[in-house]
DNA sequence: CTAATAAGTCAATAATACTGACCTATTAAC
DNA sequence: GTTAATAGGTCAGTATTATTGACTTATTAG
Protein backbone atom coordinates (compact mmCIF):
# COMPACT_ATOMS: atom_id res chain seq x y z
CA UNK A 1 0.00 0.00 0.00
CA UNK A 2 1.30 3.58 -0.69
CA UNK A 3 2.41 5.40 2.20
CA UNK A 4 0.02 8.34 2.81
CA UNK A 5 1.24 10.06 5.17
CA UNK A 6 3.19 13.06 4.84
CA UNK A 7 7.02 13.75 4.46
CA UNK A 8 8.46 12.60 8.24
CA UNK A 9 9.20 14.98 10.83
CA UNK A 10 13.11 14.19 10.09
CA UNK A 11 12.48 15.33 6.77
CA UNK A 12 10.66 18.29 7.57
CA UNK A 13 13.86 19.63 9.62
CA UNK A 14 16.67 18.41 7.04
CA UNK A 15 14.60 20.31 4.52
CA UNK A 16 14.41 23.51 7.34
CA UNK A 17 17.80 23.39 7.36
CA UNK A 18 18.81 24.07 3.94
CA UNK A 19 16.11 26.59 3.91
CA UNK A 20 17.42 28.79 6.66
CA UNK A 21 20.82 28.26 5.62
CA UNK A 22 20.42 29.53 1.96
CA UNK A 23 17.65 32.06 2.30
CA UNK A 24 19.99 33.93 5.67
CA UNK A 25 23.17 33.20 2.98
CA UNK A 26 21.50 35.23 0.12
CA UNK A 27 19.38 37.84 2.62
CA UNK A 28 22.97 39.12 4.03
CA UNK A 29 24.97 38.65 1.24
CA UNK A 30 22.20 41.73 -0.34
CA UNK A 31 24.17 44.43 1.52
CA UNK A 32 27.45 43.16 1.16
CA UNK A 33 28.54 45.34 -1.59
CA UNK A 34 27.37 48.48 0.18
CA UNK A 35 29.12 47.57 3.26
CA UNK A 36 32.24 46.41 1.95
CA UNK A 37 32.79 49.78 -0.48
CA UNK A 38 32.19 51.99 3.23
CA UNK A 39 34.87 49.32 4.31
CA UNK A 40 31.82 48.01 6.77
CA UNK A 41 31.08 44.31 7.93
CA UNK A 42 27.83 42.42 8.66
CA UNK A 43 28.94 43.33 12.40
CA UNK A 44 28.49 47.01 11.83
CA UNK A 45 25.61 46.51 9.77
CA UNK A 46 23.46 44.10 12.71
CA UNK A 47 24.04 47.27 15.04
CA UNK A 48 23.23 49.73 12.67
CA UNK A 49 20.29 47.68 12.38
CA UNK A 50 18.82 47.13 15.84
CA UNK A 51 19.63 50.65 17.02
CA UNK A 52 17.85 51.61 14.06
CA UNK A 53 14.97 49.88 15.29
CA UNK A 54 15.33 50.49 18.87
CA UNK A 55 16.48 54.12 18.99
CA UNK A 56 17.54 54.54 22.55
CA UNK A 57 17.95 51.93 23.42
CA UNK A 58 20.95 50.69 25.92
CA UNK A 59 23.85 49.24 24.79
CA UNK A 60 23.41 46.63 27.25
CA UNK A 61 20.03 45.62 25.46
CA UNK A 62 22.07 45.79 22.08
CA UNK A 63 24.59 43.43 23.25
CA UNK A 64 21.96 41.33 24.58
CA UNK A 65 19.98 41.24 21.09
CA UNK A 66 23.62 40.51 19.23
CA UNK A 67 25.09 37.79 22.17
CA UNK A 68 28.22 38.86 21.54
CA UNK A 69 30.79 40.19 24.29
CA UNK A 70 31.01 44.10 25.17
CA UNK A 71 34.75 43.78 23.74
CA UNK A 72 33.37 43.07 20.61
CA UNK A 73 30.74 45.44 20.56
CA UNK A 74 33.48 47.94 21.74
CA UNK A 75 35.12 47.93 18.20
CA UNK A 76 31.90 48.21 16.23
CA UNK A 77 30.17 50.09 18.03
CA UNK A 78 33.48 52.46 18.23
CA UNK A 79 33.51 52.95 14.33
CA UNK A 80 29.97 53.62 13.92
CA UNK A 81 30.37 56.26 16.56
CA UNK A 82 33.58 57.74 15.20
CA UNK A 83 32.18 57.90 11.39
CA UNK A 84 28.98 59.47 12.70
CA UNK A 85 26.87 56.86 12.16
CA UNK A 86 25.63 56.19 15.59
CA UNK A 87 25.22 58.96 18.61
CA UNK A 88 25.56 57.67 22.65
CA UNK A 89 23.49 60.12 24.91
CA UNK A 90 23.58 59.93 28.89
CA UNK A 91 20.04 58.39 30.07
CA UNK A 92 17.78 60.79 32.10
CA UNK A 93 16.68 58.27 34.37
CA UNK A 94 19.80 56.26 34.63
CA UNK A 95 22.95 58.81 34.38
CA UNK A 96 25.34 55.34 33.65
CA UNK A 97 23.48 54.53 30.55
CA UNK A 98 24.60 55.64 27.32
CA UNK A 99 21.82 55.37 24.77
CA UNK A 100 22.04 55.37 21.63
CA UNK A 101 20.65 56.55 18.42
CA UNK A 102 21.30 57.15 14.71
CA UNK A 103 22.40 60.17 13.49
CA UNK A 104 21.12 61.63 10.53
CA UNK A 105 24.04 59.88 8.45
CA UNK A 106 23.63 57.04 10.48
CA UNK A 107 19.74 56.76 9.52
CA UNK A 108 20.90 57.20 6.05
CA UNK A 109 23.47 54.49 5.61
CA UNK A 110 20.48 52.68 7.18
CA UNK A 111 18.35 53.38 4.67
CA UNK A 112 20.40 52.43 2.17
CA UNK A 113 21.39 49.10 3.49
CA UNK A 114 17.86 48.86 3.85
CA UNK A 115 16.80 49.37 0.29
CA UNK A 116 19.38 46.81 -0.79
CA UNK A 117 17.62 43.66 1.30
CA UNK A 118 14.42 44.95 0.35
CA UNK A 119 15.64 44.18 -3.15
CA UNK A 120 15.61 40.68 -2.22
CA UNK A 121 13.05 40.13 0.76
CA UNK A 122 10.38 42.35 -1.01
CA UNK A 123 9.69 40.32 -4.33
CA UNK A 124 10.07 36.78 -2.30
CA UNK A 125 7.13 38.27 -0.62
CA UNK A 126 5.26 39.27 -3.24
CA UNK A 127 5.72 35.89 -5.12
CA UNK A 128 4.27 34.10 -2.47
CA UNK A 129 1.47 36.00 -1.12
CA UNK A 130 0.25 37.16 1.97
CA UNK A 131 -0.74 33.98 3.56
CA UNK A 132 2.82 32.21 3.03
CA UNK A 133 3.74 35.41 4.75
CA UNK A 134 1.61 34.61 7.64
CA UNK A 135 2.93 31.31 8.22
CA UNK A 136 6.76 32.73 7.42
CA UNK A 137 6.08 34.66 10.25
CA UNK A 138 4.30 32.05 12.47
CA UNK A 139 7.41 29.78 12.19
CA UNK A 140 10.23 32.33 12.61
CA UNK A 141 8.58 33.27 15.56
CA UNK A 142 8.25 29.78 17.09
CA UNK A 143 12.13 28.59 15.95
CA UNK A 144 12.91 31.42 18.31
CA UNK A 145 13.88 32.23 22.10
CA UNK A 146 10.94 33.52 23.67
CA UNK A 147 12.55 36.34 24.96
CA UNK A 148 13.51 37.41 21.34
CA UNK A 149 9.98 36.76 20.85
CA UNK A 150 8.33 39.40 23.37
CA UNK A 151 11.31 41.68 22.70
CA UNK A 152 9.36 42.10 18.92
CA UNK A 153 6.69 42.43 20.59
CA UNK A 154 7.53 44.84 22.74
CA UNK A 155 9.70 46.82 20.22
CA UNK A 156 8.09 49.90 18.89
CA UNK A 157 6.39 50.12 15.12
CA UNK A 158 9.65 51.74 13.99
CA UNK A 159 10.11 54.89 12.02
CA UNK A 160 9.23 54.16 8.14
CA UNK A 161 10.73 56.70 6.13
CA UNK A 162 11.55 54.51 3.66
CA UNK A 163 7.51 54.15 3.25
CA UNK A 164 6.06 56.06 0.35
CA UNK A 165 2.90 57.66 2.08
CA UNK B 1 -11.52 56.76 8.92
CA UNK B 2 -9.53 53.98 9.85
CA UNK B 3 -6.15 52.72 7.77
CA UNK B 4 -7.95 49.23 6.08
CA UNK B 5 -4.60 48.34 4.07
CA UNK B 6 -2.37 45.84 6.03
CA UNK B 7 1.64 46.58 7.03
CA UNK B 8 2.74 48.85 4.24
CA UNK B 9 5.98 47.09 2.04
CA UNK B 10 8.63 48.72 4.36
CA UNK B 11 7.11 47.31 7.56
CA UNK B 12 6.73 43.78 6.46
CA UNK B 13 11.01 43.75 5.62
CA UNK B 14 11.50 45.14 8.61
CA UNK B 15 9.91 42.43 10.49
CA UNK B 16 12.11 40.04 8.32
CA UNK B 17 14.75 41.37 8.78
CA UNK B 18 14.26 40.98 12.97
CA UNK B 19 12.50 37.49 12.19
CA UNK B 20 15.51 36.10 10.02
CA UNK B 21 17.86 37.37 12.30
CA UNK B 22 16.23 35.86 15.61
CA UNK B 23 15.01 32.80 14.45
CA UNK B 24 18.52 31.90 12.30
CA UNK B 25 20.49 33.00 15.89
CA UNK B 26 18.57 30.61 17.97
CA UNK B 27 18.61 27.63 15.49
CA UNK B 28 22.54 27.78 15.14
CA UNK B 29 22.86 27.92 18.46
CA UNK B 30 20.95 24.99 19.18
CA UNK B 31 24.21 22.49 18.18
CA UNK B 32 27.08 24.89 19.89
CA UNK B 33 26.78 23.02 23.22
CA UNK B 34 28.31 19.84 21.14
CA UNK B 35 30.09 21.54 18.67
CA UNK B 36 32.12 23.14 21.51
CA UNK B 37 32.52 19.78 23.44
CA UNK B 38 34.41 18.79 20.49
CA UNK B 39 36.40 21.72 19.67
CA UNK B 40 34.82 21.93 16.10
CA UNK B 41 32.99 25.15 15.12
CA UNK B 42 29.81 26.24 13.00
CA UNK B 43 31.92 25.85 9.94
CA UNK B 44 32.63 22.16 10.65
CA UNK B 45 28.87 21.48 11.53
CA UNK B 46 27.96 23.68 7.60
CA UNK B 47 30.26 21.18 6.10
CA UNK B 48 29.37 18.03 8.01
CA UNK B 49 26.01 18.76 7.36
CA UNK B 50 26.34 19.12 3.42
CA UNK B 51 28.26 16.35 2.64
CA UNK B 52 25.89 14.34 4.53
CA UNK B 53 22.70 15.69 2.70
CA UNK B 54 24.85 15.09 -0.61
CA UNK B 55 27.15 11.81 -0.59
CA UNK B 56 29.43 11.93 -3.27
CA UNK B 57 29.62 15.09 -4.39
CA UNK B 58 32.56 17.43 -4.84
CA UNK B 59 34.73 19.31 -3.21
CA UNK B 60 33.94 22.40 -6.23
CA UNK B 61 30.30 21.71 -4.94
CA UNK B 62 31.03 21.88 -1.36
CA UNK B 63 32.49 25.12 -2.45
CA UNK B 64 29.47 26.46 -4.24
CA UNK B 65 27.01 25.82 -1.51
CA UNK B 66 29.26 27.62 1.20
CA UNK B 67 30.54 30.02 -0.46
CA UNK B 68 34.02 30.01 0.78
CA UNK B 69 37.28 30.01 -1.13
CA UNK B 70 39.61 26.65 -1.69
CA UNK B 71 41.47 27.55 1.53
CA UNK B 72 38.75 28.79 3.93
CA UNK B 73 37.58 25.10 3.55
CA UNK B 74 40.82 23.25 3.50
CA UNK B 75 41.03 23.89 7.60
CA UNK B 76 37.49 22.87 8.07
CA UNK B 77 37.54 19.73 5.63
CA UNK B 78 40.88 18.80 6.98
CA UNK B 79 39.62 18.74 10.42
CA UNK B 80 37.00 16.44 9.72
CA UNK B 81 39.19 14.33 7.65
CA UNK B 82 42.07 14.13 10.10
CA UNK B 83 39.51 13.37 12.92
CA UNK B 84 37.64 10.81 10.64
CA UNK B 85 34.24 12.31 10.00
CA UNK B 86 34.52 12.63 6.49
CA UNK B 87 35.69 10.53 3.61
CA UNK B 88 37.33 11.59 0.53
CA UNK B 89 37.54 9.00 -1.90
CA UNK B 90 38.51 9.41 -6.56
CA UNK B 91 35.87 10.11 -8.38
CA UNK B 92 34.95 7.27 -11.05
CA UNK B 93 34.56 9.04 -13.54
CA UNK B 94 37.12 12.14 -13.16
CA UNK B 95 40.04 10.60 -11.23
CA UNK B 96 40.52 14.17 -10.42
CA UNK B 97 37.90 14.65 -7.99
CA UNK B 98 38.03 13.76 -4.30
CA UNK B 99 34.30 12.50 -3.88
CA UNK B 100 32.90 13.57 -0.29
CA UNK B 101 31.44 11.39 2.17
CA UNK B 102 30.44 11.02 5.90
CA UNK B 103 32.08 8.20 7.45
CA UNK B 104 30.13 6.19 9.98
CA UNK B 105 31.41 7.81 12.71
CA UNK B 106 30.72 11.48 10.73
CA UNK B 107 26.71 10.07 10.34
CA UNK B 108 27.15 9.24 14.05
CA UNK B 109 28.46 13.07 15.07
CA UNK B 110 25.74 14.57 12.46
CA UNK B 111 22.75 12.47 13.57
CA UNK B 112 23.47 14.10 17.04
CA UNK B 113 24.12 17.52 15.58
CA UNK B 114 20.94 16.97 13.96
CA UNK B 115 19.01 15.78 17.16
CA UNK B 116 19.78 19.21 18.52
CA UNK B 117 18.48 21.36 15.78
CA UNK B 118 15.48 19.21 15.73
CA UNK B 119 14.78 20.17 19.25
CA UNK B 120 14.52 23.92 18.13
CA UNK B 121 13.00 23.45 15.36
CA UNK B 122 10.19 20.66 15.75
CA UNK B 123 8.46 21.83 18.31
CA UNK B 124 7.95 25.22 15.93
CA UNK B 125 6.65 23.30 12.99
CA UNK B 126 4.57 20.96 15.19
CA UNK B 127 3.36 24.54 17.05
CA UNK B 128 2.70 26.68 14.23
CA UNK B 129 1.11 23.89 11.87
CA UNK B 130 1.84 22.54 8.15
CA UNK B 131 -0.10 25.10 6.14
CA UNK B 132 2.61 27.54 8.18
CA UNK B 133 4.99 25.56 7.32
CA UNK B 134 4.13 25.70 3.51
CA UNK B 135 4.43 28.98 3.84
CA UNK B 136 7.58 29.04 5.50
CA UNK B 137 8.93 26.99 2.81
CA UNK B 138 7.57 29.25 0.07
CA UNK B 139 8.71 32.31 1.49
CA UNK B 140 12.35 30.85 2.47
CA UNK B 141 12.69 29.42 -1.00
CA UNK B 142 11.55 32.65 -2.90
CA UNK B 143 14.43 34.66 -1.14
CA UNK B 144 16.92 32.42 -1.99
CA UNK B 145 19.13 32.63 -5.25
CA UNK B 146 17.39 30.36 -7.87
CA UNK B 147 20.70 28.46 -7.90
CA UNK B 148 19.90 27.21 -4.67
CA UNK B 149 16.65 27.08 -5.31
CA UNK B 150 16.84 24.10 -8.18
CA UNK B 151 19.96 22.88 -5.88
CA UNK B 152 17.31 21.34 -3.50
CA UNK B 153 15.40 20.58 -6.17
CA UNK B 154 17.74 18.30 -7.33
CA UNK B 155 18.97 17.17 -4.58
CA UNK B 156 18.49 13.69 -3.48
CA UNK B 157 15.85 12.72 -0.77
CA UNK B 158 18.79 11.99 1.76
CA UNK B 159 18.79 9.43 4.25
CA UNK B 160 16.51 9.26 6.99
CA UNK B 161 18.30 7.28 9.49
CA UNK B 162 16.74 9.51 12.18
CA UNK B 163 13.01 8.11 11.43
CA UNK B 164 11.38 6.13 13.05
CA UNK B 165 9.71 3.99 10.83
C1' DC C 1 28.96 53.70 53.13
C1' DT C 2 29.05 49.79 50.51
C1' DA C 3 27.18 46.71 46.74
C1' DA C 4 25.89 46.32 42.44
C1' DT C 5 25.31 47.98 37.86
C1' DA C 6 26.34 50.32 33.13
C1' DA C 7 29.82 51.11 30.39
C1' DG C 8 34.49 51.49 28.79
C1' DT C 9 39.31 49.74 28.13
C1' DC C 10 43.77 47.02 27.56
C1' DA C 11 45.87 42.77 26.20
C1' DA C 12 46.13 38.31 24.33
C1' DT C 13 44.02 34.74 21.64
C1' DA C 14 40.83 31.89 18.57
C1' DA C 15 37.77 30.99 14.56
C1' DT C 16 36.64 32.04 10.17
C1' DA C 17 37.51 34.11 6.35
C1' DC C 18 40.30 36.51 2.67
C1' DT C 19 44.10 37.44 -1.30
C1' DG C 20 47.88 35.90 -3.93
C1' DA C 21 51.00 32.68 -5.51
C1' DC C 22 52.17 28.27 -6.77
C1' DC C 23 51.94 22.96 -7.44
C1' DT C 24 50.16 18.26 -9.00
C1' DA C 25 47.22 15.23 -11.36
C1' DT C 26 44.02 14.60 -14.78
C1' DT C 27 40.96 15.66 -18.58
C1' DA C 28 39.75 17.94 -22.87
C1' DA C 29 40.79 20.35 -27.11
C1' DC C 30 43.33 21.20 -31.00
C1' DG D 1 50.59 14.19 -28.62
C1' DT D 2 51.34 18.71 -27.11
C1' DT D 3 48.68 22.27 -24.96
C1' DA D 4 45.21 24.36 -22.22
C1' DA D 5 41.80 23.92 -18.87
C1' DT D 6 40.04 21.87 -14.72
C1' DA D 7 39.88 19.63 -9.85
C1' DG D 8 42.15 19.88 -6.06
C1' DG D 9 45.82 20.95 -2.74
C1' DT D 10 49.19 24.01 -0.28
C1' DC D 11 52.03 27.90 1.70
C1' DA D 12 52.20 32.53 3.42
C1' DG D 13 50.25 36.64 5.00
C1' DT D 14 46.28 39.34 6.50
C1' DA D 15 41.43 40.91 7.99
C1' DT D 16 37.12 40.41 10.53
C1' DT D 17 34.68 38.92 14.17
C1' DA D 18 34.70 36.92 18.09
C1' DT D 19 36.62 35.19 22.67
C1' DT D 20 38.61 35.30 27.88
C1' DG D 21 40.47 37.82 31.61
C1' DA D 22 41.62 41.74 34.21
C1' DC D 23 40.75 46.28 35.48
C1' DT D 24 38.72 51.25 35.66
C1' DT D 25 35.14 54.92 36.07
C1' DA D 26 30.62 56.62 36.94
C1' DT D 27 26.46 56.13 39.01
C1' DT D 28 22.73 53.95 41.39
C1' DA D 29 20.69 51.18 45.09
C1' DG D 30 20.55 48.97 49.57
Amino acid sequence: MPDSRGPTPDRIVRIAQDLLFFAYRDFTDAADVLLQALGLGRAHHRALHFVGRNPGMTVSALLGILRITKQSLARVLGDLVERGYVAQVKGGADRRQRLLTLTETGADLERRLFALQKNCLAPAFAQAGPDAFAGFQAVMRAIMDPAARSLLDAAPPGDETNDVR
